[in-house]
DNA sequence: CGATTGTTTGATCTCTCTCAATGGGCGTGG
DNA sequence: CCACGCCCATTGAGAGAGATCAAACAATCG
């Protein structure tokens, strides 16, 4: 379940984001402290890991976040995604909230000093770090914004195009393929839905002809500017 | 209602956060390119202003971002107290969402360019900085699970929470004085709820004798770990 | 191939929204 | 100073969107 170092991580190196500002002296010095990880779905991180090493970097595969109440319901308040910065250290008490695997999920764990320190002597590393925890609020003001005030077929209408954003996906022929990289009940804690909702809201959407549903993984967009209406508040009972 | 400098920031400077970190001459160059400006309440921040100089300061009072769908719903999907840094640049397209003053509040801003430079210079102004956006990722983390998962009496425990952690409050004999700085209406948009519902809840939390409303925006909570169970989850109509 | 997990559909319930109306606070202007 | 208008808070009654419950079915996995 995990490695000796992060020597996987050259892998995203040469890919984008952050590890590719890396020299390879800071490379080898993360990933001295570095460690490697294999989350199998539905699985969380352990405490112990999170708190010796609080930066991880999504190597592979969708993280969430887990909330969980007293009484049992639970909620993904955000998901990561390959490249994705996740910082977990907390100014005041701890960190609310469990790292799950919403699909098998690799990724590096680092200690919070080694992390600071190569970013502090690597501006151009600090600068896409910077860009992409900057890019996470901008993400979590949208969502709060789509979960306090926003139906749910609107929300789910919000929610492909937040895949869309976030993803590979292809493009044929006016329409988009969408890959929903979760389960519909995940789906469904991350939108503060059920997943009946989730089920009922895609059906809808198919029946309104504004996506197909090839499979529960998959979405296709047949008609993206109509969907942008929904997802910004429309009536999609109306016409246009 | 805009004034030339950024002198004002000084007063901040000798408090806490930020500014502190910053030398005089840093200071001088910040203040070359920023603007201090006074917004009344609910007036929004120009877009031009957001575009030249997309980093804010808050000095004093409270700032929330604000989304609106084409029906006209808006809500709030996040607010800043004085110290907090907005950083409202955006990777990719324009930022969705108004700097809204929620009390007539007073802030810097500052381009892009000039703001990256201090901080590249100056690593712990940089650490301050990154500590500041990283902790708006946990807040907008569990704000998320909030609007998804709980309640409206659930909602309202946790915002009261919130407050307390993010302000000046006073503490007498077993009872907390809580400042709440924003309208019922302001604080309904940020919990996706109704001002009719924000009233009955706090109503509620009252007749449950877990606070004690003086007047609207003061909270005086009087059973703290009840109050608690209730954001966390628990019926309140249990015992306990 | 059995067991577990996830998806789908239908029926009912409930929490919150919506609508409507009243009263209070505050600033404006006479 | 008071009168007026505006915004906000509050209360009540009703409606509706989504949750909940239940059951069948599909998919995944050991």
């Amino acid at each position: 379940m995990s490695g000796t170092g992060c020597r996987r991580c050259r892998l995203l190196a040469s890919n984008r984001g952050f590890c590719r500002q890396l020299q390879s002296d800071e490379i080898e010095r993360l990933s001295l402290n570095s460690r490697s990880t294999l989350l199998p779905r539905k699985t969380s991180l352990d405490c112990q890991t999170i708190a010796e090493r609080p930066i991880v970097l999504t190597i592979e595969g969708i993280i969430g976040i887990q909330h969980t109440l007293s009484d049992g319901r639970s909620g993904i308040s955000a998901f990561y995604t390959p490249g994705d910065i996740i910082d977990l250290r907390r100014r005041s008490g701890s960190v609310r909230g469990n790292l799950v695997a919403l699909t098998p999920a690799q990724f590096c764990s680092f200690d919070a000093e080694t992390f600071d320190n190569v970013l502090k002597q690597n501006p151009s590393a600090q600068h896409v770090a910077s860009e992409i925890l900057r890019e996470q609020i901008h993400l979590a003001a949208d969502h709060s914004f789509d979960l306090g005030k926003k139906r749910s077929l609107e929300r789910l209408a919000s929610f492909i195009f937040e895949c869309q954003n976030r993803q590979r996906h292809t493009a044929s022929n006016g329409s988009i393929n969408i890959e929903v990289p979760m389960r519909h009940c995940d789906v469904g804690e991350y939108l503060g839905l059920q997943p009946e909702t989730v089920s009922r809201g895609f059906r809808e959407l198919a029946r309104l002809k504004l996506i197909v549903l090839p499979e529960p993984s998959r979405i296709v967009v047949k008609n993206t500017s109509k969907l942008r209406r929904v997802a910004n508040g429309a009536r999609s009972d109306l016409p246009g």
